[in-house]
DNA sequence: TTGTATGCGTTATCAG
DNA sequence: CTGATAACGCATACAA
């Protein structure tokens, strides 16, 4: 491994003409020198080392993602096809951007905060955190930070977030499938908190501008990890009776009833509707496709990046919450139901 | 951001006593002072600046996963299941040895070289590459390096290598579908090098123990990205007349075909049998299920980072070519013949 | 146009 | 048991 001082050994100068070749401020240096530099810099393969760079500059051109992992600890969160998605988007626009990413997932917050303290990353991109999780993050990381699907309060600290119009994809499949004559929807998700909460509220809103309340028993939470289990499974199909239809937060548990159902010998959508959210190869997978809620990942993923790395060079707001828009997407898992 | 040397002040000790105790030289050091070091440790919430450790440690408890890209640049590697399990997989087990993980993605080797090279990163874990491009690595890139997936010669040159039984894959798989009375299988993969040329040759060997020759017509190369366009997909619609089995090489393209198949009105298995490779959700996703061979990536991935990190601590040779076994996974996507 | 000196935060050597 | 001091590789303010 080359350094610095051995290139200026070799050619006779200081560390400082020699780096200030490899920057590029050649302005302050003479025609000569630089390109006896250049050569010798090539000629040796040198590359810096960037935990010395980074000590010296106090940066690390580390973007960290931090992401709270699930409480069942032998899960792989990247089987998740949205977070995998999301991570690949993310890596890519983080390299083109000059930066590198670090995975900091833990089911402790204060272990990512650590890491994230300890590599001294630059900015942050938060995904998967409610309230107090992110107030705990703020209070001991002071560098820029970018939320995705996070719903705080503006009034209690200032964020950024990179949302979705959830409540809007909600309200909007709620009303496809009431339009189609659907009016005992079961609406199931593995949590009542941020994202999923919002998809309930505008289910909710939907119903009630047909003049329906929500029933208690219409929402059916599955804890998170469990919906593969045969129990779980096969409550859903004893459940199927009383439902025309199932309204499911993501493609990925739609796509696992609606098989599990088929192969018990339910036809969807003539026993049983399903819909999806999302729009991920699960929905498209599966026979028949499943109607669903689009989003676009990436372009969320690469607007968070552009967002960060704009607030790390102090560019813009540190308020700011974007909402990407959805869309129906409409296939053939949903039955009309005639009166 | 509080550091050792502000601890020391503060304590009237010297930086090498507070370093100690952080590190729990605690012999070194008397009860009473400890106990002090660490309460303010707790008080201010140390934490350790890892650029200026490993500086001082020429090290950098990071293990770098390179990976080339393909060329259409425009996509994201992880949406690829088999892809995204790797990582995860990697990236939990990495963690849990107390190293971090840093993703090198690119279609550019030099590139890749340059990055791990730069961040001085303890072990590669290297995926997806062949012969020379490894060659190249090696040249430049002097720590501990475990592949995953290559074929290389021993001849040429060291490496640790966790491999698959790809040759008994393909072998099993066509000699199921012998077995079942099939004669015409045409074998898809998106090229012919490493793993899917052992798929092959496994593929012909099955074949010759039958006394049937591999004609070059049966060997279908896809260009990889080009699966899901429509003029391949019309194309293997054309060719199901003349084959009675589809053997694929992944399960993420035999799921893609079946379902285009199926869509256009053929039969799975009746008119047209279908096999993957991997054994990922994709290959149980659709109906009927796919045929597979199964794979235990989790499992490999964990291997390789324990193999990398006795590397690392110098515990093991450094040639190394282990192949983890495969298992036909027998479903319904291949149909018996009866003569 | 080039060089000197210093600091970044940590670890490690060696002396007290 | 504790403390000076140097070293890691680089960037930079300031001098020459």
């Amino acid at each position: 491994m080359v350094t610095i001082k051995d290139m200026a050994e070799m050619l006779g100068l200081s560390t400082t003409t020699v780096s200030n070749v490899i920057h590029g401020k050649t302005s302050e240096v003479s025609q000569m020198t630089v390109q006896r530099v250049q050569k010798l810099l090539a000629e040796y393969d040198y590359v810096p080392n960037i935990n010395a760079r980074n000590l010296a500059q106090n940066q690390s051109k580390i973007i960290g993602l931090a992401m709270k992992g699930s409480l069942h600890k032998y899960s792989n969160m990247l089987l998740d096809p949205f977070i995998s998605e999301l991570v690949g988007a993310l890596e890519g626009e983080i390299r083109k951007q000059g930066y590198f990413m670090m995975l900091y997932i833990s089911t402790s917050i204060e272990e990512i905060i650590q890491y994230v303290s300890s590599w001294n990353v630059d900015g942050l991109i938060v995904t998967g955190m409610q309230h107090d999780d992110y107030i705990k993050i703020k209070h001991r990381y002071k560098k820029p930070a970018v939320l995705i699907d996070s719903y705080l309060s503006k009034d209690v600290i200032q964020y950024a977030n990179v949302g979705l119009e959830d409540e809007t994809g909600g309200y909007q499949m709620t009303k496809y499938l009431l339009e189609n004559g659907h009016r005992n929807i079961g609406f199931i998700a593995d949590n009542m908190t941020g994202v999923d909460y919002y998809r309930f509220l505008g289910h909710k809103r939907a119903l009630e501008e047909y003049g329906l309340s929500t029933k208690e028993e219409n929402l059916i939470i599955i804890p998170a990890g469990k919906m593969e289990t045969q129990d779980v499974l096969n409550d859903f199909y004893v459940k199927a009776e009383k439902y025309s239809a199932f309204m499911f937060c993501s493609d990925y548990y739609a796509a696992i009833v609606l098989n599990f159902l088929q192969d018990r010998g339910l036809q969807v959508p003539e026993d049983i509707s399903i819909t999806g959210f999302d729009n991920n190869y699960f929905s498209r997978m599966v026979r028949p496709m499943i109607t669903t809620v689009n989003q676009d990942i990436s372009q969320r993923g690469k607007q968070a990046v552009h967002y960060l790395i704009d607030l790390i060079d102090e560019k813009v707001p540190k308020q700011m919450d974007i909402k990407f828009p959805v869309e129906l997407v409409i296939r053939g898992s949903v039955r009309k139901i005639s009166k």
